[in-house]
DNA sequence: CTTAGTGCAAACCATTTGCATCTCG
DNA sequence: CGAGATGCAAATGGTTTGCACTAAG
């Protein structure tokens, strides 16, 4: 298939160096799932791509290493409305800059998009309210292009 | 913007007249809670609040009317990223223009605005991507002005 | 060797549902 | 009286946790 990216799992090698901690080979297959799927995966997708090469996988496994990743900054989860509880996971990493979502309701397709009126929006709501206001998570819902013409 | 609406309580006993639905003593107590506590309460504290003036009163009771009230777009579900798996109650009216939220994450807060820019971000969504998108929500996390004082 | 990490099973917990009973209209 | 609601208990389902064992460095 896809040709591993080093990028994160890079990344991902020196702070668990720079932490003690130990790079397994759990660690490594989730970390490349997400790598090669950056379709905002929910933790039982990955667990189901990443126990294709390792039949042992266990999913606590794959949410012990979400949770780090998300700790350290590497992955953020989402919510969208139409599946209340169910977690997804986005590559978005620390530091990049916000960025926003757009969910279809019949494909489920997410798209993301970047919108620069947003740090306006925070700037507007903070010279009105004061305050500090840190980031902005914006989900626009609706159906796509392509569902509409089909 | 202000449309005065007929009470919450009222429009419940019309909708539910014509739908050949009851008026149960229970409902009526959920209503008002919800109409004396418009802060995004969860269904717990509704159900605390209700309560007191119902020591019978079953959770399970307050969730059935809180999705009927959600199926007829009397309240919305709203969820924030610190509290993952719980939802909180939205006493914004079906019709109502689209408002956003704010929230604090130190006193847990939560200020709701209006923002006619996300109308903006809509179409030049729309444009860009072609598709149709039906709503919005956007929230922003921070700290208010108070905690940030204090 | 040492201790971080894993597999597994059991716990968690907000929310939902099946069913016998009650009650509003 | 009869359909619609309720109380209760049990189920659901995504996520978390305790523990004995395994393996990375």
């Amino acid at each position: 298939m896809n040709i591993p990216q080093p990028a994160l799992l890079q990344q991902v090698k020196e702070r668990l160096h720079a932490e003690g901690g130990r790079l397994t080979e759990q660690r490594r297959l989730i970390v490349e799932v997400l790598e090669n799927h950056p379709d905002h995966p929910t933790a039982e997708q990955i667990y189901l791509r990443a126990r294709e090469s390792d039949e042992t996988l266990h999913l606590s496994t794959v949410y012990r290493t979400l949770r780090w990743l998300e700790e350290e900054g590497f992955i953020s989860p989402r919510w969208f409305e139409d599946e209340r509880r169910q977690e997804r996971f986005d590559m978005g990493m620390e530091g990049s800059q916000d960025h926003h979502h757009f969910r279809c309701r019949e494909c489920n397709q997410i798209i993301e998009f970047s919108e620069p009126l947003v740090e306006q929006i925070k700037a507007i709501f903070m010279a009105q309210y004061g305050g500090k206001v840190d980031n902005a998570t914006l989900i626009l819902y609706g159906v796509c292009e392509k569902c509409r013409a089909g």
